[in-house]
DNA sequence: GTGAAAGCGCTAACAG
DNA sequence: CTGTTAGCGCTTTCAC
């Protein structure tokens, strides 16, 4: 059985509300009274039961974070080094973290009502936002604190940290322009999904900047998977005369996936064909040939929205509610084998 | 302001008890109350405060999950998987999950007590467990629940799900000997890990049962980062004369690392040299040439250890509190590049 | 400086 | 069938 304030009160005959205040270095306790009410708790080990307090004072010092989950051996590298950001962010703030995965297929909105309604957590992160981002519009709508990684196509106004994904994407367009490349394919993530969005912007716009067409056959739309960009890679290597002699991706593991294509279409990565992702995840650099990618800093990106939203929460008001990082192209073999 | 109790049955001239009552289903409530109390609930969006229903119950309906984290660019793909089991395993169930990272540095006991003394949670997960482990001992002694991923070095009974490590090497090294191969490196992880334990104990077995002499300079000890793999990689490949011709470690990072550094000495991987890995994380079949591993069902795992936990918090005797799983070697060309 | 009392929102005995 | 009462363990007025 835990020790309580009460215990301990007994044991010193004074009130409850006496071990409490000395407990906690309130003043109106007289120095010699503090001195055993710590030494008894001490001894005993008192630890107080945090539910209580989260009870009383209304604050549960915990923070949510909902991650969506694609099922054995799909789950995302890019999560574990975002969790791991925000979790030392709120550790040092002695928040606890609050986790939800949400299966597949199920819809995520019960999840974020269960942690709103329930009071179970004091603010929220929302991560990969969408276009028409229901999440969002329903935390806006309670009024509930968060932050979000990532912006949405709605006139809202709300916390977020971004990358700014068109920039990126016009970087390595204008790297692989500049290589000579004239036929540039892009595989890109599921259209609902606002990061999406300004990838493919940036895509036409460094088409466009130098006068090169867009073609259709040329982009196409994966899931986030490996093996979506593997799919992905083996019909742009079968399109014969029409075929590429770049590609970039959306992300990472796509972009692994074209390379895996490519080499069994007998492509030699960094020669025959060019390969770039986005996200520059740890894998990327020992990728073979090592992966030309657009570098976000994912565990900084984790403490940033983990931080802003603890400011949100002490009642702060956020010197910069939006932020948008601008992100840095990492050249490596694959889309240059002289590198 | 969320509703209460205390608004719906003030509402409706019934007492606070009738609505709780309602609410939940219980016996003992006239239909016709019933039906306005749930309407009324409806109506105006009631969603029971957590907080105050773990107080009163003694329960939390959450379970932990301590993190080891290593900084910027460190994270382990492996937990993201073992994440996403636990994760899913626990919202079936309806519970939380608490996540704690814990920083590379920092002592890990202090966030365990915080979880079990401020009864946070009502179990734990723990795991990479060590040889002495003092967060087992800790909980064994608090007589808190939790099941662990992994056993220790200890004589301490508690309930477990792990691989068999020694079985594991012992296929990768009969592999590797059935090839030819008769200098066999083994790069071994942290030894106060228990797998790490286990792990050596196979290479060794495998080496007595086929007659070929242990040589310390083989083995190596590394963190568990792709990095460390490659420093040891190096290490081996600049031994002459003594090089090893295969190469296995106790995880599929380091494996990935032992590759690039392979690839820099010039040495054709599934050719020249042998590499095996261990854990078989997604990575190790995308990785070029795809790497032969020992197959942890890590996703699997998470459930499992998850779903153990909860039929302990239910009261459920378990039918099988110790798992010992039988690993697989999935053999790829990084150790056979005819396969 | 200390204690008594109220209350956070909910559940569970016990009466009626 | 329903209401009253008494907590869960803690914080916070408000008296003394």
């Amino acid at each position: 059985m835990p020790v309580t304030l009460q215990d301990i009160a007994q044991e010193l005959n004074v009130s409850i509300a006496t071990v409490s205040r000395a407990l906690r270095g309130m003043p109106g306790v007289a120095e010699s009274t503090r001195k055993l009410v710590l030494k008894a708790a001490q001894e005993r080990g008192y630890y107080p039961n945090l539910t209580a307090q989260q009870l009383q004072r209304q604050r549960t010092n915990t923070i949510g974070f909902i991650i969506p989950t694609f099922g054995p051996r799909f789950s995302d590298p890019f999560f574990s080094e975002l969790l791991a950001g925000i979790g030392n962010a709120a550790a040092e703030a002695e928040f606890d973290l609050l986790v939800s995965t949400v299966a597949p297929g199920k819809d995520e909105l019960p999840g974020y009502q269960h942690l709103v309604a329930g009071r179970r957590v004091d603010g929220l992160l929302v991560v990969r936002t969408r276009r028409q981002d229901q999440r969002i519009a329903y935390l806006l709508a309670e009024e509930f604190p968060f932050v979000a990684f990532g912006r949405t196509d709605q006139e809202l106004n709300f916390p977020y940290v971004d990358v700014d994904g068109e920039q990126g994407l016009f970087q390595v367009m204008t790297h692989l322009i500049e290589q000579g490349h004239q036929r540039i394919a892009f595989i890109n993530a599921p259209e609902e999904l606002m990061f999406a969005q300004y990838r493919l912007a940036g895509y036409r716009q460094a088409l466009a900047a130098h006068g090169l067409p867009y073609d259709d056959d040329l982009v196409r739309l994966g899931g986030l998977a490996e093996t979506d960009g593997y799919q992905a890679g083996w019909e742009l290597f079968c399109l014969g005369e029409q075929m590429p002699t770049a590609v970039c991706t959306s992300n990472d593991l796509m972009a692994l996936g074209v390379m895996r294509a490519a080499r069994e279409c007998g492509l030699q990565v960094g020669g025959d064909i060019a390969i770039a992702g986005f996200d520059d995840i740890p894998l990327a650099q020992m990728a073979h040939p090592p992966l030309t990618s657009v570098h976000q800093p994912i565990y900084q990106i984790g403490r940033l929205i983990c931080e802003k939203l603890l400011c949100l929460l002490r009642g702060e008001e956020l010197t910069e509610p939006q932020t948008l990082l601008l992100p840095e192209l990492v050249v490596r073999e694959s889309t240059d084998y002289r590198v």
